[in-house]
DNA sequence: GCCTGTTCCTAACATATGTTAGTCCGAACG
DNA sequence: CGTTCGGACTAACATATGTTAGGAACAGGC
């Protein structure tokens, strides 16, 4: 492996202003200086959106990749009239990686708020795979936390009711913000709506209102206008049955 | 890519006692005989259990990956109490191949009924990572159709009630089944309790058999004795909201 | 400034599901 | 042949959640 010093981590990762939070606070350090500049070099397009809007549609057959730069996107699937988030992103995923081996998409990407992207081709990844065995792993490693964190979604829903299911998505955006230097001491921006919180958490608007108002009683997490404060982290952790091992996070985490 | 002959490919899949199911229906083509033989010569040992018995321990830090050869096994993430799981296996897939990039495991992995695997080295692995790009792609492909599963499971356990839950496992296994040629005309073996289709599905035992029942008495499905038999096709793909689309099958699905 | 749409919020009622407490049955085993 | 044990099954009751039907607060456009 390589060895590098914090500071001048810190520097380096100025020079890659599109991918610098990929992997930040996971395994970031397992790419070398030169890796890291590869990585940054596939992404050879940006686009800004700033309305909501279907980024990437399910079916559409894809050939490149697109890394969420700033904002928030949710990984959607349409079913029976209604709309169910699968995932959520946070600056620095890719949101489509999968598409690159799977080629057909199975589910929406939508933006929510406003959101800068940035797209890899997959003619690039390819000479990634063939050339750059250790940066290829990554990307692999990328697409195996999100699947950790799908399998804790499942876990979540088969296992708790709304507030747990609320508890906990709260817990692990705050913990996946703070990753990537986004996240403030008591709380972070939030620009789900209570609707869309409720098509997280596989309930209904209404029902997702009572939750909110609930551990907003309870004193354990203010959600409101944008924002979140939480109040009572051990309770909100207790509430969600979070553990945050499943993120694999490198050092002490900010939850126990 | 490489051009195969239908009856070759049958003959040569032989060959390959061990991994001959790895991925079949879907891209298995994709892998020339060659390839298939490197993935063949990666299974260094072979392990058989005929007692219930967690084969695999979350937290363990694996140095080797493995797939699953014969019978069912389940993911499981034990939380208060309770065991969920969050994914099923069918013979040809690896339970843990997502290790060889975490090294931690997030889950346990728990055989159902008598299992064969085998068992593939990281160190092995790495090599194929380093010299055979193609066959590396083949096995992050694996790796994401795990995370499309787990996708359609967060959908339906937010979409979908505990007969439409049931319904889509169903279909979703006579599917996969069906892909390895595991599955008959009407139906296939299932080895799992109530209890554990409960712990699937995400709701008690004693509710799984209401909808058992229910679902025996509208003459959509009998799921008894560990054998599955399907009345009504269709019914049941309407009931579990399955379109298998996810599963990323090649040519003409069963269902639809 | 007012209109218009979206989000937040509430109430009343119906229903799915969980909980507790069991009985019944067949397979495994002595 | 009886015992034992796990799984299948049922009933009665409590509760979480969905549904329908709105009102209140707020932001953006004109």
């Amino acid at each position: 492996m390589v060895d590098r010093i914090g500071a001048a981590q810190t520097m380096t990762d100025d020079a890659y202003p599109l991918t610098r939070r990929f992997l930040q606070g996971r395994s970031r350090d397992a790419l070398d200086a030169r890796e890291r500049g590869v990585l940054e070099g596939l992404i050879q397009s940006v686009e800004r959106f700033t309305e909501p809007v279907t980024i990437l549609e399910r079916g559409a057959v894809l050939d490149q990749s697109t890394i969420l730069i700033e904002g928030t996107v949710a990984r959607v699937i349409h079913e029976g009239g209604r709309r169910h988030i699968v995932a959520l992103h946070v600056p620095g995923d890719f949101v489509d990686l999968h598409a690159f081996a799977l080629k057909r998409l199975d589910h929406d990407v939508v933006s929510i708020g406003t959101v800068q992207v940035g797209y890899a081709p997959h003619a690039a990844i390819d000479e990634v795979l063939k050339s750059e065995p250790n940066l290829a792993r990554m990307l692999w490693y990328s697409t195996l936390l999100d699947a950790a964190m799908h399998r804790e979604w499942i876990m979540k829903l088969e296992h708790l009711s709304a507030d747990g299911r609320l508890a906990h998505l709260i817990a692990e955006l705050w913990q996946r913000l703070s990753f990537v230097d986004l996240a403030g001491e008591s709380g972070f921006a939030l620009p789900l709506t209570q609707q869309e919180l409720a098509d997280a958490c596989g309930t209904t608007s209404i029902h997702m209102n009572r939750t909110v108002r609930k551990l907003r009683e309870a004193g354990v997490v203010d959600i409101s206008r944008g924002q979140v404060t939480v109040i009572d982290r051990e309770e909100l952790a207790r509430i969600g049955a979070f553990d945050p091992a499943y993120l694999y996070g490198q050092g002490p985490l900010k939850l126990t």
